[in-house]
Order: structure tokens, then sequence, then C-alpha cells
DNA sequence: CGTAAAATCTATAGTAACTATAGGTATAGG
DNA sequence: CCTATACCTATAGTTACTATAGATTTTACG
């Protein structure tokens, strides 16, 4: 029998974002004490833990949501959970390609400006000038 | 005498984005024509531009305040400018290296799965297994 | 057993950075 | 002059949490 405070230690949850997957259904209902506190079983923390890591993997709690349910159901094909794996690669990829060129702007703002005043600020400058940078408008992957 | 539209067109944003901007007044409130809408002048698309290319570059909406005020007052020291610069550096750095530790674990995941069924899914296996991953339990970085 | 500190509870609101929708008005081109 | 397109406001929705307030429960100690 777990506490939530237990489970969010052993996960580096929060408590609060536990009961945010229960509300959203992604945590299954748990029992609860005489008192109304919830009481967990370790196939709970399990859960959690792969909700935690496919999160820190970059899956949308979405995409959890649809491996969890592949994940109940042992007996399908998982090409799906495949095809799930291979999107997210293509996403990291796009993310990896924009942060490299990100941090070569960023190096480049920084080692220039060895000025005194922010009129001829280099960080400033390069901020004012798109040229060197990516052309296509595409979206701010977050 | 641009419309919003234009602007928008200009630097790859939302309509809907930049009338965000001026409600949390990062952009200037613009003239109106007599039935209402908004023109902007040539030094407005400037504006917006140097906050989309540092959207792209992934500062934060209040860093790009803060920097706006620097190119506003242009007679400031830039130690302000280079230390949001670096401290943006240092965040990429980290993204960087959690962005390459998922690719190569996604990867992972990707070539081992030939199976059939889920039950012997490498997906869903790498996914309950924690072992292999980052050991803190850090931030999940967006 | 009594008490006090720590953990838990619910409900609600806030965060970032937009995006979408509905219902209505303005403007530009033919 | 008419109509298609662009624009307007206001409001609500999105994702994935995080924070707060105020009340209750549990646990540990003496």
């Amino acid at each position: 029998m777990l506490t939530i405070g237990t489970l969010a230690r052993k996960t580096g949850t929060k408590v609060q974002t536990i009961r945010y997957y229960e509300q959203i259904g992604l945590m299954h209902v748990p029992g609860r004490t005489s008192g109304g506190q919830r009481r967990y079983y370790d196939h709970d923390l399990d859960r959690l833990s792969f909700i935690r890591h496919g999160r820190q993997l970059g899956f949308s709690l979405n995409a959890i949501r649809e491996l969890l349910a592949l994940a109940d159901n042992p007996k399908q094909s998982c090409a799906n959970a495949d095809s799930i794996a291979r999107k997210q690669l293509l996403q990291v990829d796009q993310r990896l390609l924009r942060l490299k060129a990100l941090k070569k702007e960023l190096k480049r703002m920084i080692t220039d400006c060895e000025c005194n005043r922010v009129a001829d600020c280099k960080v400033l400058e390069v901020l004012r000038d798109h040229s060197n940078c990516l052309t296509d408008h595409e979206a701010i992957g977050a």
C-alpha cells in the first residue's frame, strides 16, 4: 500500500501531477482509506513510471495514452507502437536540427559581444537581422 | 501603411498572435483606420521580426521583452543582453543533451522492434524499463 | 491516549504561448 | 454597387502541468 507521496518520490513526479493524471484518465482510480486518502499498489507505480518515462522521451500525453492502451492488450500487432515511436523520432530529429542552429547563433552572439554600449551590441543586432537564420517560417517547436 | 495580414505574412506569424502581442504589450498599439482596422509602419514590422526571431532562437516572451527594452535605450551597457543570451545558451545545451539521449533510445526502440505481437514489443518494453535512461528526475524541458 | 507536525484532501485559478471560434464590420476589386 | 476577402472583438480552448487556500487525516512522539 503506497501513499501518493511515495509514488511521487519514487517517480520524481509532483503529487498534484499524479492527481491530474488520474483526472484525465491516464492513471487508474485508486482505492481510498476510510479517511479518503489514495492508496496505491505496485502496478500503479509501474504505470506511473511508464508515463513519466514516456514524457521524458518527449511523448505527448495522448501518445502515451495510446501506448498504454496497446500495452494493456498484449495480443495486438505492435505496428502501432512502432509507428508512434517513428513519428516521435522524426520530431526529435527536427528539434535537434533547430537547436543546433540556435546554439551556433547564440554562440556567435556571445563571442562577438565585447562592446560596452547597447548601441553596438551584437546580441541585439543578431536579433534584428533575420538573414542568417532558418528562412522558412516553421513552427517554433516547444 | 501595412495591414495586420501583411505583417503576418511577412513574418510568418498568425494574425491572432500579433493581436496577442499587442495585448500583452510586446507590440506597440498601432493606429487605426476610420473603420477601426489596424495599420502599421515599417518599424512595427521590424519589431515583430525581432520578436519572432527571438522566439525562433528559443527566447521566452519575457526574455524578449527585456531585450526590446534594452534595444529601446541604446545608451546602457549591453551586459544585460549578453547575460540573457548566455543563460539561453546554457538551456540550449541542456536540451541538446536530453534530445540526443532521447534520439538514441528511440532508435533502439525502433530497430529492436521486429516482433509482431505487442506482448514482446520492444517499444513498450523500453518504456517500461527506466534503467537505461537519465537517472535524475529533472524537468522534462519543453 | 493526546497532541502536533506532516501529509493528504478538494476546488479553483494561474502559467506560457498561443490557437480557434462565433458573430459581426470594413475594405478592395471588378 | 456588390461581393469576396480581410478584418474586428470577445471568449473559450489547448497542453501539461503548478500553485494556492483552507480543511481533514495520518503518523509519530511522549
